[in-house]
DNA sequence: GCGCTATCTTGACGCCGTCAAGTTCAATTT
DNA sequence: AAATTGAACTTGACGGCGTCAAGATAGCGC
């Protein structure tokens, strides 16, 4: 039936699913998300093609199940991030919005694979619950950042109710904000900019320094708007 | 040398290139980006698979060809915006984010085509052009909501300088907010809340009407922070 | 009306993802 | 401890892909 832990003996790889999600995720790296096969990822896991297939039914499954590390990843480093900027007192969703930043350029092959849709596995029970969980730490905080952490719960089911359009809104713009410059940076739809004297490095201490504030006086005036 | 003018005859295709493009368009938006094979296009252009070569090189030849011609129409319906907003007193660069909006949300293969970085022909020099004039007028939009027009001419060449951090700040922000919220959507990111009442409509209507006037109001305040 | 040369076809190559059938072997059963 | 069982993996093959080299075709300038 199952076998026992792990290693590499002869027949039987021992824990073949682990090295295959370690592969794919060294193939992205390398080549990308081009140049991304399965068969390649087999070879480094001193596997044939078609062993996989048990542990992951076909290619979309094993970018399902990279995909859903990724989320989960992005899930605790925005945590992260805000617990440090508790610590720091610094601006919670501003740090969220750099470590969503950060995970992205930390590995542009996988955000790829997270949000490009190279088609994932449409209705994988895993992956459903690590974008949820993601996406929830991003409605938690600007929920709390408009001044209505109400329960203050994590979320543990789909997107919930919104308690207004205004909630909606404010999230769409955050995290609209917060994507769009992530992708256009791992898109290298900004490289013209980064080739200017300053480099990316300017890019990122505008965004950081300017941007985010942009976005967080913008949520303040939209609460006061609101008048919560 | 060149042939006559277009139709299909027997050996020689007539204008093969403008057909290629358009199945391409077709594929697109059929089967989305994947899905898309060099081979498919060539069969519904009544053509061996190895004829496109002269005309595009490769692959990636033709894509590039497919988002030039995605950058051009950019550009025009941004334009178009624009003169609307004229006529109608309505925000300039709200129009551009609508329009830019629209047309992902038109030809959402496409939009994956000229973003998604399935590999585009990096050097191609007619593809630079198009994109360098789709960004100019964002860019010539944003200074001119800054309040500083200058010349305001539109870009030719390459990014260009900016005067200040300032107005690449505030591009971004413009840019990175409404190119987030178009790759959601197209990307399908956005599905959990479209299969909530009001569906994508409301997310529209939420977009059109609060994000944008939020954008609107950073702007403004911006160009009060900076003094102009 | 004759070549020239761009255009398109043919055939082949290697690589891809996936499937069906066979092989191995760890764990469980007897 | 030996047999059994069934999951894990291999082998071999299939069709489709992008691309290349070599040959066929035909419009255009001379």
């Amino acid at each position: 039936m199952a076998m026992g832990v792990a290693g590499r003996g002869g027949y039987h790889h021992g824990d073949l699913r682990q090295a295959m999600i370690e592969a794919a995720e060294a193939v992205l790296a390398e080549k990308g998300v081009d140049g991304f096969t399965l068969r390649e990822c087999a070879r480094r896991a001193g596997v044939s093609p078609a062993a996989p297939a048990h542990h992951f039914g076909n290619l979309v499954g094993l970018l399902t199940a990279v995909a859903t590390l990724g989320f989960d990843e992005l899930s605790n480093a925005m945590e992260a991030a805000v617990a440090e900027a508790v610590a720091t007192g610094g601006d919670r969703l501003a740090a969220i919005a750099d470590a969503y930043l950060a995970v992205a350029l930390a590995r542009p092959g996988r955000f790829r694979v997270i949000f490009g849709r190279l088609g994932l596995k449409h209705g994988d029970e895993a992956l459903a619950r690590a974008a949820v969980r993601a996406f929830g730490i991003l409605v938690r905080e600007t929920k709390l950042a408009l001044g209505r952490q109400e329960e203050g719960a994590l979320l543990t089911r789909l997107p919930s109710s919104f308690s207004a359009d205004a909630d909606l809104g404010t999230i769409l713009f955050v995290w609209s904000l917060t994507h769009g410059f992530s992708t256009m940076l791992v898109d290298g739809q900004l490289s013209p900019f980064e080739a200017q004297p300053g480099g990316r490095e300017r890019l990122l201490k505008l965004y950081s320094e300017q941007l985010v504030q942009l976005l967080v006086s913008a949520v303040r005036q939209r609460r006061s708007d609101i008048g919560a």
